[in-house]
DNA sequence: TCTCCACAGGAAACGGAGGGGT
DNA sequence: ACCCCTCCGTTTCCTGTGGAGA
């Protein structure tokens, strides 16, 4: 029932939306070319990065005498191939390893989906589990000590080195505590058949100082700090991408340098150069144009950073959504914008749509996020005899992200309820 | 120098969802 | 069937605090 298709030309005009989308001979990727720019793609060759490896492969190599390696830090900002290198140098030393009868395994942990104990040490129990039901750990049920108990057993009965990576363990810290880094070294120690060796990776320089002496001392043994790439190296990296995915003759250095500068300019990262690059390329190919033109790179950079602001407003929560309708509606009125005003103002819009607004702290906690995810700022400011407050503004274009919310389907759901609308420039008139 | 505002932000606890062992 | 576990988003309760004005 509901819409019978009785046009007999629309499946045809499927097909034809479709082939729109097929690859094209003569376009500026190669058949596959997208996935050299993918997350998981592995470069033959990381660039610039020679001393860095050479450094590693010297702190990891006892374990291919059999020998737990010295603890090994690495930090660098994001984008400059910690996780990159770790992988490549981690996996080069199990093949190794191989080769010359030296069983090394090699195991990367990601902190930011794994940040609580429990998690970190199922996750880890569960690589050594060998998908036998009984070794295996589940998600939750168990308890903590349980989880540890079986964990450290799997561990021990592989008997092996290990080298454990954790990526992006400041994330680990900031929410757990060096509890679980300290259970770790304990669980370390107490393997006797087991060897393992770690290997930290973070983006926070400053990891350290957050940490217990106990657990300091004994993680920081060795430090590798991986520095931004400049331009020229980001130019190198590029332009290598560039040669496995993209057709001879569909770009010019000189776009691939621009692309380079743009991105050397901001903050060296690579990750950030590159989805520059692919959405250029993805741009020109649309456009049907036979080479990746300058334009295309600065309107891949505009695209690109509408594309990250639009994203992170769609994953935040509907709260978080309202929060920040309502800091749109302050800013748009010109009115303040502190910490109670917003409080205010959200909770009025929460309840015109009949719903029961959240507790202040909970708001207070979501400015605080919102400030790091770099929507807003909201920086504390003391007024004297007017109290402490955090004083927020958008660190966004105001139409726009009032257009993303209203077009975001949380918002507009809530917004129908509402009777109450916001109009560009003018003042809201709130009904009661 | 003291006061006192308007919050900041830590700690604990809650409740219900998702999952155990016996 | 029963009582146990942890996780997550949240509330409740709380103590702490920068600085304009008295």
């Amino acid at each position: 029932m509901g819409m019978s298709n009785t046009d007999p030309d629309s499946k045809d005009d499927t097909l034809a939306n479709f082939k729109k989308f097929l690859p094209q001979s003569g376009g500026i990727f190669k058949p596959g070319g997208r996935e050299y720019f993918s997350e998981k793609y592995m470069p033959s060759k990381l660039h610039h990065r020679d001393e860095e490896i050479r450094q590693i492969c010297n702190v990891l190599a006892p374990s291919l005498d059999g020998d737990a390696p010295n603890t090994l830090m690495i930090y660098g900002e994001s984008g400059v191939g910690k996780t990159a290198v770790i992988s490549y140098v981690g996996n080069n030393l199990e093949v190794v390893g191989k080769e010359n009868n030296k069983q090394v395994k090699f195991v990367y942990i990601n902190c930011s989906m794994v940040d609580t104990s429990y998690a970190l040490f199922q996750t880890l129990g569960n690589k050594f589990s060998g998908n036998d039901r009984a070794k295996t750990i589940p998600s939750t049920g168990w308890s903590y000590q349980m989880v540890l108990d079986q964990a450290k057993k799997n561990i021990d009965e592989s008997a092996q080195v290990i080298i454990l990576a954790l990526d992006e363990i400041d994330r680990l810290v900031k929410k757990s505590g060096d509890d679980p880094l300290h259970t770790l070294l304990t669980m370390q120690r107490e393997c006797s058949s087991a060897k393992v060796g770690f290997v930290g990776i973070s983006n926070d320089l400053r990891l350290t100082e957050e940490l217990d002496a106990r657990v300091r001392s004994r993680l920081c043994g060795e430090t590798i700090t991986f520095n931004r790439y400049t331009a020229d190296q980001l130019k190198t990296i590029l332009l290598d991408r560039a040669k496995e995915a993209f057709n001879p003759g569909t770009y010019r250095e000189e776009e691939i340098s621009l692309c380079a500068a743009i991105a050397g300019k901001e903050n060296g990262d690579a990750r950030r150069a590159l989805s520059i690059l692919r959405t250029a390329a993805e741009l020109a190919e649309r456009k049907k144009a036979k080479m990746i033109e300058e334009e295309y790179i600065y309107a891949a950079k505009n695209t690109l950073e509408k594309d990250i602001i639009k994203e992170a407003i769609t994953r935040l929560k509907i709260h978080e959504k309202l929060v920040l309708y309502a800091i749109c509606i302050l800013e748009n009125n010109n009115e303040a914008k502190t910490t109670g005003a917003v409080y205010s103002k959200y909770s009025n819009l929460v309840r015109y749509a009949g719903m029961e607004p959240l507790s202040p702290r909970r708001v207070t906690e979501y400015l605080t996020n919102l400030d790091d995810q770099g929507l807003v700022s909201a920086p504390v400011q003391s007024s004297g005899k007017h109290g402490r407050t955090k004083q927020v503004s958008l660190n966004i274009p105001l139409n726009e992200t009032v257009h993303i919310l209203e077009e975001d389907k949380d918002i507009s759901e809530v917004k129908k309820k509402m009777k109450i609308t916001f109009y560009k420039n003018k003042r809201i008139d709130e009904l009661s």
